[in-house]
DNA sequence: GCTTGAAATGAACGTGTGTTCATATAGCGT
DNA sequence: ACGCTATATGAACACACGTTCATTTCAAGC
C-alpha cells in the first residue's frame, strides 16, 4: 500500500509538524522516536523523511516558524499611545496569543539545548528581538516618568518570565477566563513598573521647586 | 582493578548525584546517558548501579532532596512581621535558594514529565507546600489591607514564575551582583501586589465615612 | 486508459541504550 | 596475617533508535 486517498504532500506535512510539536511538548524532544510521530500521523517512520532531512531540523523548524509568527503577531499589534498603554497592549498580546500556542511556548523553552549552535543562534535573535519590544516600552516610560523601574534588562525579563508562567496552569475551561487572566496579568505587570502617584508629585514638586 | 584509594560508597555515591544533576541540567533527562554519568564519576557504567536501582529513580532522589532542602530552607527563615516584610523575606530567600541551587532548579521544572505517575505525585505535592507558604502572606496581606491582590492562587503563581525567571539568565560573575538582583526582584513583587496609597486612603477614608 | 512520478512502504543498517552479572580486588575487622 | 564483603569491572544482553533505500502503489496529466 502506498498513496492513501486523500493523502498527499499538502496534507501530511502539515500533520507531520502537528504531531511533532504536540508530541515534543509533551514528552520532550529527546524522549519522542521518530515512529511515535509517524504512528501519530498514521504513517511509516520512513515517510516522515519526505517532510524534513532529520529530527533535529523538524525541531529547529516548528520554533522558527513559532518565533516568526509571534514576531508577526506582535508587529500587528497597535503600538500607539502612552507607555502605560503599550505596555497593556504588550502584556495581553503575550498572555492570549501565548495562551493559544501553549505547546510552541513550551518546546521554546525547553528544547533550545537540543539545537546545533547554529540553530540556536538564529531562534536567539528572533528572541531578543521581541523582548526588546518590550524593554523599550520600559525605556520610554521610564523617560517620560511613567514607569519606575531600576534596570530595564533585567525587568523585561522579569515580566516575561512572569506571563510565561501562565502556560504552565492555565485550562481553557478553568477557573477564569481569558479576559480576566489577561486582566489580572496585565494588572500586576503595570503595577510592577508604574511611578508611584506619590513618588510622581515629589518629583514634580521638586522639579517645581528647583524651577523656582 | 576495584575499590580504588579512597573510593567508598561515601565518596563515590555523592559524586554520581552531582555529575547526574549536573548533567540533566545541562543536557536534559533523556539525553544523558549512565555511561555519560559514570564517565563523570570516574567510573564503569555498571557500578552506578550500586547508588541507584535505576535511572528514573536517580532523577526522582535528586528532585525530591531537592524540594525537600527547599522547604527546609524557607522553614528556617524568619517569617515574623507584617506581610509586606514577609513578602520580602520570602522573595529574598527564593532568589537566593534558587540561584545557589540553579541545576536542581532548571530539572524541577523541565524534567518533571520523565517521571511517573507516582513519583510525579510527591514532587508536586512537595511544590504546592511551598506555594501555599507564598499563597498564605498573599491572603493575609489581602486581609490586613497591604495587598491589593485580585486572585491570590494565580497572583502566587504568577510572582513564582517571576522570580524562577532569574535562574535562567544570571551569571554569577555579570553585571549584577546577587543582593541587588534580591533587591529589585524583591521591590517588583512587592509593587505588583501592593496596595496603592492613595486607594488605601480612599478606602479608610470611606471607612471613616461610614462609622460617622 | 496508459504512463509517470510523487508518496508511502517495510525491511534493513549500524549504533547506542539501560541494565545485568559473573568476576576481580582492595581495605576493614578480627 | 587473613578472610570477608563492599566496591568495582567489563563484557554481554535485548531492545530501540534515527536514518536509508529498493520497492510498491495510487492519483493525476495527457
Amino acid at each position: 500500500m502506498a498513496r492513501k486517498i486523500g493523502s498527499h504532500s499538502d496534507i501530511t506535512g502539515p500533520k507531520v509538524r502537528a504531531a511533532a510539536l504536540r508530541l515534543f511538548a509533551r514528552h520532550g524532544f529527546a524522549s519522542v522516536t521518530m515512529r511515535q510521530i509517524a504512528s501519530e500521523v498514521g504513517v511509516q517512520a520512513g515517510a516522515l523523511y519526505l517532510y524534513t532531512p532529520d529530527k533535529q531540523t523538524l525541531l529547529f523548524d516548528l520554533l522558527r516558524e513559532h518565533m516568526q509568527e509571534v514576531l508577526d503577531g506582535l508587529a500587528a499589534e497597535d503600538f500607539s499611545g502612552n507607555p502605560v498603554e503599550r505596555l497593556e497592549t504588550f502584556t495581553r498580546f503575550h498572555i492570549r496569543f501565548h495562551l493559544e500556542r501553549r505547546d510552541a511556548v513550551f518546546i521554546s523553552y525547553m528544547e533550545l539545548r537540543n539545537l546545533t549552535d547554529e540553530n540556536f543562534a538564529v531562534l536567539e535573535d528572533m528572541r531578543r528581538t521581541y523582548e526588546d519590544a518590550l524593554e523599550s516600552i520600559l525605556k520610554d516610560g521610564q523617560a517620560s516618568g511613567h514607569f519606575d523601574v531600576e534596570d530595564t534588562k533585567l525587568t523585561t525579563l522579569a515580566l516575561i518570565s512572569m506571563l510565561n508562567g501562565v502556560t504552565t496552569w492555565y485550562k481553557p475551561d478553568g477557573r477564569l477566563s481569558l479576559e480576566r487572566v489577561e486582566a489580572i496579568y496585565s494588572d500586576m505587570a503595570g503595577k510592577a513598573v508604574r511611578m508611584a502617584r506619590w513618588k510622581r508629585k515629589q518629583m514634580l514638586g521638586a522639579a517645581g521647586q528647583a524651577k523656582a
